[in-house]
RNA sequence: GCGGAUAUGAUCUAGGGGUUAUGAUAGUGGCUUCCCAAGCCACUUGCUCGGGUUCAAAUCCCGGUAUCCGCACCA
């Protein structure tokens, strides 16, 4: 079999240092890579142009949290319950099966399989012997007194169990975003396809968080006229921001908005814009936490559309979870233009007469009573430990008050683009992978943008002549100081260096040849047009500077 | 997790029950002083791991691991 682009970019990254298969001298481990010199430096400067987009366009902040999170935690967001499948393998024909799915409503999973009650879809055998899958990594914190915790399965929680202190800090207004940047964890039953499919990978997450009666964003009208490329699971289309929301296909104005920065943030790390396209989740494939959720996919010779991105509307779900299950304050606060004044019923409890008649109940019952919302009140029941007591009307009082309200507490909703980082470096480098002939011999180019590579520039002398050398090694230094990549090389020959230098795909090389010496100046050499120009020394950090400045 | 195929220097590959394992690429040092992988000399790096069969295993057999393909899985 001819080798495809996937093995000839796996191979390169191998070789040139971009990616490697970890533990790789003791068998390795399937699902996990390593990123090699070349490879970390990519991954960060891909990072680094994201948190450009968040952190200064859409003004967001970041932050930083755990990667072993509480048990708790992902409790309450779902993910212990929503993550563990209950599977079963069928002996005869070997097909496996999540439990869920083939096992009759109304029936419980242990009378199934007790009574027989369970055949194989396929081939009619009995089934036996259900197990359950999590795809989190567990583990415990602690020696003795444990606690149980998980290797966390995205980033979104850190934030969310941040939520009031992280509004606090934006001084109480929506909308407002949070980014964090990070490893994450899922114990895949079987990764394959390279670093598409890791057991640890790298995302970058945003939580926007916004009024659910308010989706609108404050960019909208800047960018609403630019298209999206859409795919509705039949056609796709280019459409604009602003018909694309009016006509329902996108829910809201900020789902719409953060599909467009994606779109851009792509594009610019050098994405392909004919294999890009947003995707919409049908109904049966979002996940439990989400209402609405589009797919930014890229196209891969090797493997079909690739999720990259997914950008959801998490409504209120994971923050009402955590309201509801740690007892913490996590509303926002929608405020009146003026305060208002509202009459108020409340029941105030008379503790001489509850006391005597309830006991050592009393105490609770009047906890009850005083946090009790009042409309016409009848008869009033309480409920104790299993207990329904009703409370005769001489026990209390309604009494009306007024009580000045500011505004009114909601949970607010979250609009979360989260990427794979490792798929997108991927597919930057199987977008950007060129091949021509040259002499009859294969000639790799790495044509990735200027401001992503991992090198910006190769220094080159000529010929190994020390007068040259003293130069070149004074433009690579001076490059250095001013914050600029280089990769000094003077072995080989001027050909074999610039060849190097494609296939990492560094996007200038500076020679410097005998006229340098004479007047100053050196050859600046672009990657894809393999032009050279001529450029005095002192003014090549300004044109190198501007050329990779995004 | 199931089934199939594969596994030889950093990369690609030839071969194969018996002395020192083939070639290329790459890399290093030197010559060449050279603008797109030029040439010459020298050098560096290897049979996936464990067990078995055998006088002898990199080669045959079994198992593990990894990779690829198909099925299932991918909130």
């Amino acid at each position: 079999m001819p080798l495809d682009v996937y093995d000839k970019i796996m191979m390169l990254a191998k070789r040139r240092g971009f990616i490697y298969p970890s533990f790789e001298i003791y068998g390795g481990s399937a699902g996990f890579y390593d990123y090699g010199p070349l490879g970390s430096r990519l991954k960060q400067n891909i990072e680094n142009l994201w948190r450009n987009y968040y952190l200064l366009q859409d003004n967001c902040v970041e932050i930083n949290t755990p990667t072993i999170t509480l048990y708790e935690v992902l409790k309450a967001s779902g993910h212990v319950d929503e993550f563990t499948d209950i599977t079963v393998d069928c002996k005869k024909c070997k097909q496996s099966y999540k439990v869920e799915e083939i096992i009759e409503k109304n029936i419980s999973i242990e009378d199934a399989f007790n009574n027989d009650k369970v055949k194989c879809p396929t081939c009619s055998k009995n089934l036996k012997d259900p197990y359950p899958v999590n795809l989190m990594f567990s583990t415990k914190i602690g020696i003795e007194q444990s606690r149980d915790a998980f290797l966390r399965p995205e980033t979104a929680q850190g934030i969310f169990t941040n939520f009031h202190l992280l509004y606090r800090y934006g001084r109480e207004k929506l909308p407002f975003g949070v980014i964090q940047v990070g490893k994450g964890y899922r114990n895949e039953v079987s990764p394959r396809q390279g670093i598409i499919r890791l057991r640890e990978f790298s995302m970058a997450e945003a939580e926007i968080f916004f009024d659910p009666k308010d989706k609108t964003h404050p960019n909208f009208e800047i960018v609403k006229d630019e298209k999206l490329y859409l795919f509705d699971n039949e056609k796709e289309m280019k459409i604009s921001l602003e018909k694309s929301v009016k006509t329902g296909e996108i829910n809201n104005q900020a789902l719409a908005y953060y599909m467009y920065l994606t779109q851009k943030f792509l594009m610019s790390a050098g994405v392909d814009p004919k294999k890009f396209r947003f995707r919409k989740h049908a109904s049966d494939e979002l996940a439990h936490y989400a209402q609405e959720c589009w797919d930014a996919e890229l196209y891969s010779e090797r493997f079909g559309w690739i999720e990259c991105v997914g950008i959801a509307d998490r409504s209120a779900y994971d923050l009402s979870s955590h309201i509801n299950s740690s007892k913490t304050d996590m509303y926002a606060m929608r405020k009146y233009d003026k305060p208002k004044i509202m009459k108020v019923k409340k029941i105030v409890p008379k503790m001489g007469v509850l006391g005597p008649l309830f006991k050592d109940k009393a105490g609770k019952i009047q906890t009850i009573l005083e946090n009790m919302k009042v409309n016409d009140i009848k008869k009033i029941y309480v409920k104790i430990n299993d207990e329904t007591l009703e409370i005769p009307k001489d026990c209390y009082n309604v009494v009306e008050f007024e009580e000045k309200q500011i505004g009114e507490k909601f949970i607010p909703h979250v609009i979360e683009p989260s990427y794979g980082i490792d798929r997108i470096l991927y597919c930057i480098l199987e977008h950007n992978y060129d091949e021509i002939k040259k002499k009859g011999e294969e000639y790799r180019i790495l044509k990735l943008n200027a401001h992503i590579s991992p090198i910006k520039v190769g220094v080159l002398p000529l010929v190994s002549d020390s007068r040259l050398i003293k130069i070149a090694r004074e433009i690579d230094k001076n490059l250095r100081d001013a914050g600029i990549a280089t990769y000094y090389d003077e072995g080989g020959t001027i050909g074999r260096r610039y060849a190097r230098m494609d296939e990492i795909g560094t996007p200038f090389c500076i020679t410097i040849d005998h006229d340098s010496i004479e007047n100053n100046s050196v050859t600046i050499r672009d990657r894809d047009t393999t032009k050279q120009e001529r450029k005095k020394i002192e003014n090549i950090i300004k044109f190198i500077r501007d050329k990779i400045s995004k």
